[in-house]
DNA sequence: CTGAAAGCGCTTACAG
DNA sequence: CTGAAAGCGCTTACAG
């Protein structure tokens, strides 16, 4: 048992073949005789002789792998519930698919720092992005120097790059559930808790909102700016809103986190939920469920589009082009106890 | 802008150089003129050139990669916050250390057929294994044929195999951390909740509470076996529990979600927390502060074992042998309010 | 049914 | 300082 690898020659040599005629074997290739095929099994069993990748990547110029970049400034990256849920959509089909998943995390800021991702030797791209619409620009241009097809997920303007798809879940829709929803039980005033850093899908959902209101005829919803998505802030900012003005009928988060940290603060402050004022948020993440009353929200299309993401790629690799540019996953309402029926 | 991919050769054929003084100045090794070099760099640019990893690869029969093999019997394995934390950790390192990582979830009783991560071509291997301790064995040997190091994540039995060594956080004295809270507050008679599947990391908490109790002379904790991990089964169990037979002092939750789920369920049999009964849990992620009382806990290290793992990996591929074949790092409880001071 | 040749795109000695 | 040759381990036509 010597340390170098088994190569195919040496299987070859040992069961008295050729090279190629053990690449067949391995293949399912050409016509080889039984005897001869069951033969070099055998020696590939015993020499224990595995293929290697790296030459049958440079042979075939494939490489039976798919790249994801997300660009998020938390290095935490995969500590959001609706980035792994996407990754792990992704690695599901990718793996019942033969690819291979290479998982790559980078700051906006490294972004320049061209070859952070530039390395990543794969047939295709996911990646989900953050930043401003100029960054978000800025990584697509730099994602199609790649010469390989990608996927954005949950982007929303669709990129002037032809070899690429967009695929996002339906926030805007989702907020308009959520925005019918309350004013099916009466609701006319409203708070929405948005990140200072508004990403695209969070203010989709929040148009969609205000549409609803608007379409019926209401004031507004008030926008409250919150630092960022924690608990923690969005406890606070929520609380001395209510200290400084009258409370509204109902307080939409942005997405469940920052909705727990709302309810917490109106059961701070002293009002009863959903009597007095009705929390949702958005998402359906695990937690959302151990939360007293159990949060109103919106379940989220997270691990189906990672696999949607994989489905288009591999599709794409197999024929020639994208057969769509946009793709739209719905989302669906998951009532609890912190609105009214 | 053919479609074709630039190779070194077009690069040297564009400069009037030779390949290998193309890849001499991309490489800095050698001595190569700088008017030279400069104007290889300059054509490298303009052509968009990109070294093809694959070739790089077979040539050096390195591969700069690591692989991940996460084996659990839940698809969704990435959902395990304990995970994804360990595979951040893992992630961050090794791109800071120019390696990529390549996921992979694979379901124990999917680990026969073979090949599901044969085909990973990495420079080692980080494992998380689950399933009993034949299972682990067998997982363990099918990982040794690979033939590259590995690191064996929250094992507890270091394996037979050299070129390899475990990594895990100190569970048992997690476990004694919280027994000695509890029993300095005057708890007696304690419930340990257990999933079905008993895994190293929980038996070890468990063990480690039983020691302590044992050691202060007190009856040992009664066990109570839930069919899994999740919020619901836990509750469910736990409220049969305390229907059959009297509430002891405290519940020792094997995770925080069981110990949540025991706690909704307490609360919901017309106890109050703490002052009734006490309720601990294990590992400190996110959302056991967004349960009323905040739960007492312990903080895991899960990131620092990923980033460990990563570490080790590739201090060992730089040396010959790993310097060492069992790394045990530190955790910390985290008092919150669903204990008594 | 089987094999000798060529080549994927690099880099490592080794000459000049 | 620079280059011609060889080879990493495969597979794809093409002959026999």
């Amino acid at each position: 048992m010597s340390d170098k690898p088994v190569t195919i020659k040496d299987v070859a040599r040992e069961a008295g073949v050729s090279a190629m005629t053990v690449s067949n074997v391995l293949n399912g290739r050409g016509r080889v005789a039984e005897t001869t095929a069951q033969n070099v099994r055998d020696v590939v069993e015993r020499l224990g002789y595995r293929p290697s990748v790296a030459a049958r990547r440079l042979r075939l110029s494939q490489q039976w792998t798919i790249g994801m970049l997300i660009v998020v400034e938390d290095p935490d990256f995969l500590s959001d519930p609706f980035i792994t849920a996407q990754v792990t959509g992704l690695t599901n089909y990718l793996t019942a698919h033969a690819y291979s998943l290479i998982l790559r995390g980078i700051k906006p800021s490294d972004f320049r720092t061209s070859g952070l991702f530039q390395d990543i030797e794969a047939d295709g791209m996911v990646a989900i992005l953050s930043g401003d619409e100029v960054q978000r620009k800025w990584f697509v241009s730099e994602l199609a120097t790649l010469r390989v097809p990608f996927v954005l997920l949950q982007e929303h303007q669709r990129p002037a790059h032809d070899d690429c798809t967009i695929i996002r879940q339906d926030d805007f829709d989702g907020g308009r559930q959520i925005a019918r929803h309350l004013i099916a039980n009466g609701t006319r005033t409203c708070w929405m808790l948005m990140p200072q850093t508004e990403w695209p899908a969070m203010r989709a959902r929040m148009e969609g909102v205000a549409s609803v209101w608007r379409e019926a005829g209401l004031p507004p919803p008030e926008v409250i700016r919150c630092a960022d998505e924690s608990f923690d802030v969005n406890y606070a900012e929520t609380l001395a809103a209510l200290r400084s003005r009258k409370a509204p009928d109902a307080i939409v988060g942005g997405n469940d986190q920052m909705a727990v940290g709302a309810m917490k603060a109106c059961i701070a402050h002293g009002l009863r939920v959903p009597e007095d004022i009705q929390i949702t948020g958005f998402n359906a993440f695990d937690f959302w469920r151990y939360v007293d009353p159990v949060l109103t929200t919106v379940r989220s299309a997270a691990h189906a589009l990672g696999e949607r993401a994989a489905a288009e790629l591999i599709a794409r690799l197999q024929a020639a082009t994208f057969s769509s540019h946009e793709i739209i996953l719905p989302v669906k309402l998951e009532p609890g106890a912190s609105t009214r029926s």
